[in-house]
RNA sequence: GGGCGUGUGGCCUAGCCUGGAUAAGGCACCGGCCUUCUAAGUCGGUAAUCGCGGGUUCGAAUCCCGCCACGUCCGCCA
């Protein structure tokens, strides 16, 4: 158990002990009180009307029964509260051990035994990733690398769109147009050359009737298992999946699986959902397709049927989506999805239909607000948009003037380059992460390469500032003697750093990645406060000197540890 | 029309789940700090009836109800 966790329940266990006296069930929290009023608080005020005492009675009966310990040094009842004032010098000294001793593991919770599948990004692969949809795998994969640290066995996957009508009208593209018709696009990539097929496809198909006629038929010659069809659709995405992969390994973002959405219907799984849907009491059927009424389940609009087959026999998206749940809970004890805030009805339904079928384990959702153009939402089809591929190149190019524009004199070309590479994808993902995902966010170029106040260059700053001290000792086994680390800006940082696991668990177990950004922030701010106040390397008292290395040292930890958690590097100067 | 989400200083964000001690940061603006570990830093200042109106409570940014604005969905699309 970590430092401060230990501390906590000591409290929460010396308020139970005195609570029981009064003998009624009382669940006991503890909250961190504003100003310098204490380490930890509890309020009286929920108990004050339990048991017709004021509250500033109770808080002097409780903070009496508690002895000093280890932990506690001292206890005060103050307008209502119980303040605790918790040994800096035990924590200073736990805390700098515990960081010290696992490094790279610090922070990060007992393992545990279950498995966890986070499924984010899933985009069709018929173009480029856009910025609009970029908070997809930003999310998704900083929850994957957050619940590997707090103890589970994460795997992550990416349901792969290989059946729908999506990469039918971009393979039909492929097929049927020709290069020069197609609007030239710069990026190389084949993602980018690909996705004017699907452009002039999708315009070709309103206008002519003919065509649309011919996507459907593929549509269903897939459905089917046409094996020839199955080729053609599988040759013409399957660059567009690479090239969208490699614009998310830029970002160091890696899946671990692609589950292909056909995988379930070849295996008839889908088939099988089918006959059991049919049975449910919530079944009906209209001109031969069969839909389930969502009214009884609380989902209200204009139309309230849930059409899970076509007229025609072929199944649909959700459909198949469902069988793709089901066959994750077989897999996996907990499920998590990331996904646009225009699947909350889609991911209704599924939901509705797996308890239905009494499906185990129900998918936890993340769902994230796009990210839109000042003048409204980004669309592939309609070319408007700011592809991720632009984005992280804009992110490096501008890391890469701000370096060149400080440090020229005292770096190489590519010791530059290789900081503007860090600095400007660390950004790209700081800046999304940071907000929560409900927010709408309206994509500015100047916002996005905001690397002012609370931004990445900030908090790598204050990392490269941590390491350039220490790389300027001869030694990294730093001894340190808690009882002279007593600063003001010491005991802040230390107390801070002690609170990483804390902040681990509570993200989460809340889905929220983006409450570590705060966290972020704030250490590297104290540090810098730290900085200013306390000299490290012309500290002549020597213990002392070692004592803040020690703490140097611990910060630097926690720093890396934290921005990897985002899939950010933490360069060891600037 | 209905469902869901969002609304916090001029701008952006945290806090809302689990109500609590002066609403916390950043940007911008104003004024300080580099012969001292990289100033991508730091200190101070101006600035908010927490969308509006009710309610619950000793206490509401936080919970409940109504309204308004914005986003999103209500396809035999994905």
């Amino acid at each position: 158990m970590y430092p401060l966790e230990e501390c906590k329940k000591e409290i929460a266990e010396h308020i139970q002990k005195t609570i029981a006296n009064y003998h009624i069930p009382y669940e006991i929290r503890v909250e961190t009180p504003p100003g310098n009023m204490g380490d930890f608080a509890f309020p009286c005020f929920p108990l004050a009307h339990l048991i017709k005492k004021s509250p500033n009675e109770i808080a002097k009966e409780i903070a009496i029964s508690i002895p000093t310990s280890k932990w506690i040094t001292k206890v005060e009842a103050q307008g209502g509260y119980v303040n605790f004032f918790i040994d800096s010098t035990n924590l200073t000294a736990v805390t700098l051990q515990s960081i010290l001793k696992n490094k790279e593991t610090y922070g990060y919770l007992q393992k545990k035994k279950e498995k966890v599948i986070i499924e984010h990004t899933s985009a069709n692969p018929n173009g480029p990733l856009h910025v609009g949809r970029a908070r997809n795998p930003i999310i998704g994969d900083t929850l994957v690398r957050l619940y590997k640290a707090a103890g589970y066995d994460v795997e992550s996957q990416f349901y792969l769109d290989d059946m729908g009508k999506q990469v039918a009208i971009l393979a039909w593209g492929i097929h049927h147009l020709e290069q020069k018709n197609i609007p030239p696009m710069e990026n190389t990539k084949a993602d980018h050359q690909m996705v004017g097929y699907y452009q002039t496809a999708n315009e070709r198909m309103e206008t002519d009737t003919t065509i649309a006629k011919q996507i459907g038929e593929l549509v269903k010659k897939l459905e089917r298992g046409d094996h020839d069809t199955i080729e053609m659709i599988h040759s013409s995405y399957t660059p567009v999946l690479e090239g969208i992969k490699q614009s998310l390994e830029r970002i160091n973002i890696h899946i671990d699986s692609f589950v292909p959405e056909s995988t379930f219907v070849y295996d008839k799984s889908v088939d099988r959902i089918i006959k059991e849907l049919k049975q449910t009491t919530y079944c009906h059927e209209e001109d031969d397709a069969f839909y389930l009424d969502m009214e009884p389940f609380g989902i209200h609009g204009r139309n309230t049927k849930f059409f899970f087959l076509r007229r025609d026999g072929t199944t649909l998206y959700a459909t198949r989506d469902i069988a793709y749940h089901q066959w994750k809970a077989q897999h996996a004890d907990i499920l998590i999805n990331v996904l646009g805030e225009d699947h909350r009805l889609e991911a209704q339904q599924v939901k509705v239909a797996l308890e239905l079928l009494q499906t185990k384990i129900l998918p936890k959702v993340v769902f994230y607000a796009f990210v839109s153009l000042p003048g409204g939402k980004m669309s592939t089809r309609r070319g408007r948009v700011v592809y991720l591929d632009d984005l992280i190149d804009e992110c490096i190019e501008h890391a890469y003037e701000e370096v060149k524009k400080r440090r020229a004199n005292e770096l190489t070309e590519s010791q530059m380059r290789n900081i503007a590479e860090q600095v400007g994808i660390g950004s790209l993902r700081y800046n999304i992460i940071k907000v929560q995902p409900e927010k709408d966010i309206v994509f500015t170029w100047e916002d996005a390469l905001n690397f002012e106040g609370n931004a990445i260059p900030f908090i790598q700053y204050a990392h490269a500032r941590a390491c350039s001290i220490l790389s300027k000792t001869n030694t990294n086994l730093h001894t340190f003697d808690p009882t002279l680390l007593i600063h003001s800006s010491e005991r802040t940082l230390i107390k801070k750093l002690a609170l990483f696991p804390l902040v681990i668990e509570e993200a989460s177990n809340a889905c929220k990645p983006h409450s570590i950004a705060n966290y972020l922030f704030e250490v590297a701010s104290v540090f810098n406060q730290f900085y200013r106040d306390c000299p490290v390397l012309s500290e002549e008292n020597t213990v002392l000197r070692s004592s803040r290395l020690a703490l140097v040292s611990a910060t630097e930890i926690v720093l890396k540890n934290a921005l990897n958690l985002f899939g950010i590097s933490a360069p060891a100067e600037m």
